[in-house]
DNA sequence: GGGTACATGTAATCAGTTACATGATTTA
DNA sequence: TAAATCATGTAACTGATTACATGTACCC
């Protein structure tokens, strides 16, 4: 790496105040903050290993949001001056500080259960009961398949703290999955 | 796998633009066809009845979103001369044609887990036992009264093919809420 | 007749997504 | 060396959310 060029820009470190923060957010700082100072391609490829099987962010949002953090003080910014111009960006501690603050409050926002097969059942009685029929033969698969590669994930994990962390996540899209699952193949009875 | 009608392409039927639908505009479409021509405000009402318990539309969108649907010539818009100028949508035929094909068609995007508690836990090993304790205790509160809620919903519904269809998604929601807390107090051991 | 809840709408903003574009490495 | 794939970045768009703003009816 070449030299980091320390304190780059103003950096009028009292002057982020209108920043809200997202889960695209939490999840960029928290993956700097376990694996260090990061690239947004890597930032790409860890995002799917850790909450990757089940919310998947789109690339360009993992360059976008570290910008954004990096406006706010939270991160800082590296720019490799020649050929690809990678931008690598740092935790600062103001960025520390709001991550430990998220992972010692346990309030969150509610999940909501946004699935689009719900909302066409929701509306079956506008159609007839093969297109209901044919709705919960495919969810089924798909929930199948989804169950498959969740439980195959979860066999490749290790025991450390980070791996313990993935696996919990990991039981419980298995259970939810097995809800689904058991749902649609009770509506073909 | 099911694309929606995202294709580009000559549109041979030539009728209107190309116009993305989302869940937004099939629930919109739905409830307009269920319950007759509707004001945005009717379609925030029906809105929280059917799918409302666990996915929310603010209702900025219930106003724009029939816009749209009639710029895409699905709605047509009829609106009071004088008072409060309420505007009521009433389904077309092409608005109608595109809500059957849905219907019909037993693809779906995937849903999405995306659970700001679930982002949380998986940084888990970046914060302490105490911190993954008190989470799982409030999402343990949480879950318990939202189970609660959709099962006192369930009783009061009828037989009617509406109510019926609300059923099905209670009952999966209910089913689920049960693996999310069954999961947050298997972490309390 | 004044407060407050219901009803209705627009505007501004933002987050998330798609699309576009290109540089660098590997591989056939 | 051509093609394919990995890696990197920006631009443009738009659906969704927040905030603002106002009208109407009801009830103490």
């Amino acid at each position: 790496m070449s030299s980091p060029a320390a304190g780059r820009g103003p950096s009028p470190e009292g002057s982020a105040e209108p920043l809200s923060l997202s889960p695209s957010s939490y999840l960029v700082l928290g993956l700097i903050a376990r694996h260090g100072p990061m690239t947004p391609y890597a930032l790409k490829i860890r995002s799917g290993e850790s909450v990757g099987p089940f919310w998947s962010f789109p690339h360009a949002q993992l360059y976008s949001e570290p910008d954004r953090l990096a406006r706010g003080g939270l991160l800082s910014e590296e720019r490799e001056p020649g050929g690809r111009r990678r931008r690598t960006f740092h935790l600062r501690p103001a960025g520390r500080r709001v991550l430990d603050e998220w992972l010692g409050d346990p309030g969150t926002e509610p999940a909501q259960l946004r699935d689009p097969a719900l909302l066409k059942l929701s509306f079956a009685d506008l159609g007839d009961e093969e297109g209901v029929r044919r709705l919960a033969e495919r969810q089924g698969e798909a929930h199948r398949a989804r169950l498959a590669d969740y439980r195959r994930r979860a066999e490749e994990l290790t025991d450390t703290p980070e791996d313990t962390a993935r696996r919990r996540v990991l039981t419980i899209a298995v259970c939810i999955e097995e809800a689904h699952l058991a749902f649609w193949r009770s509506l073909l009875d």
